[in-house]
DNA sequence: ATGGTGGTCCTACCA
């Protein structure tokens, strides 16, 4: 049986609900990792997601701002959340999944925007997202992710890291989401966690791939000057397995969509 | 070159 996970920035999981429960029931991955939930603790919706037998629910939530989440078929083991940056956002949650053949330790991750200007002695959200960053990388060489087992990081992670990742990247070197010191840094996020990033496994690297318009395109389809923020990660074995990947660009076009579109990713059967 | 849209929750802040 295949595992397939998918992860979305859903900008209100409260607000849009409606459109979280006709993913899952089109689409049906076994867990939905969820991103700026904007939703307290204990007040997310999960009531019409227990209906379409999604009975999991891990969440981590504030008044306002971030949030994170896991929507699963399948138990959810283990579930724990850790704070960056010395700070209580809610931006990383963690389970471990039992797929019918093994266990797998999903992470799901809201890293910072880093706002406007790409100036950290200018622009404190920007130091804050280099800061994370490099804590990611700390956390990701840490003993304890490098046991052997099979892991998953997902989420929305605010950079675009690749040249094709950016409709112009001579545009957007300049631009927070794809400026050097934030790719590179994402790069050794990946290096000191042994990460596979699974979407471009699956597309090549000259090929553009988005997931993430932002509200602000007279018509974003048209103009499509996409970025790809979010991404699916898994440890080497696992990607041994990755039977292939989905962007749903056309969650986009749903009415009061969210600026970013799910991504799915399918494991094969040994997983 | 600038401002464009949308969310939270009521006033500005964040994306």
């Amino acid at each position: 049986m295949p595992f397939r996970i998918a992860t979305w920035n859903i900008n209100s999981v409260r607000l849009r609900i409606d459109l979280v429960a006709r993913f899952l029931k089109d689409w049906s991955p076994d867990v939905l990792c969820l991103q700026e939930t904007k939703c307290p603790q204990g007040q997310f919706p999960s009531g019409p997601l227990h209906e379409l037998g999604y009975r999991h629910v891990a969440e981590r939530g504030q008044k306002g701002y971030h949030g994170v989440a896991i929507v699963s078929r399948l138990p959810l083991a283990d579930v724990e959340s850790r704070n960056f940056c010395g700070k209580d956002d809610c931006r990383h949650i963690a389970a471990t999944v039992a797929t019918p053949s093994s266990r797998v330790e999903i992470h799901n991750f809201y890293v910072p925007a880093g706002g406007d200007e790409p100036d950290p002695e200018a622009n404190e959200k920007f130091a804050h997202k280099l800061d994370f960053l490099k804590e990611l990388v700390a956390w990701s060489g840490s003993g304890a992710r490098a046991k052997n087992r099979h892991r998953i990081l997902v989420g929305d992670l605010n950079v675009a890291p690749l040249e094709h990742d950016v409709w112009s990247h001579r545009d957007l070197l300049k631009v927070v989401s794809h400026t050097p010191v934030e790719t590179d840094l994402l790069g050794r996020v990946l290096a000191a966690g042994k990460w596979t990033d699974v979407m471009r496994q699956h597309v090549p690297a000259d090929r553009k791939l988005y997931t993430w318009w932002s509200y602000r395109a007279k018509d974003w389809a048209q103009s499509d000057r996409g970025r790809r923020l979010d991404h699916v990660w898994s440890s080497a074995g696992l990607a041994g397995r990755s039977s292939g990947i989905e962007v749903v660009r056309e969650a986009r076009s749903w009415p009061r969509a969210s600026d970013h579109v799910p991504v799915i990713a399918g494991f094969s059967a040994q997983v």
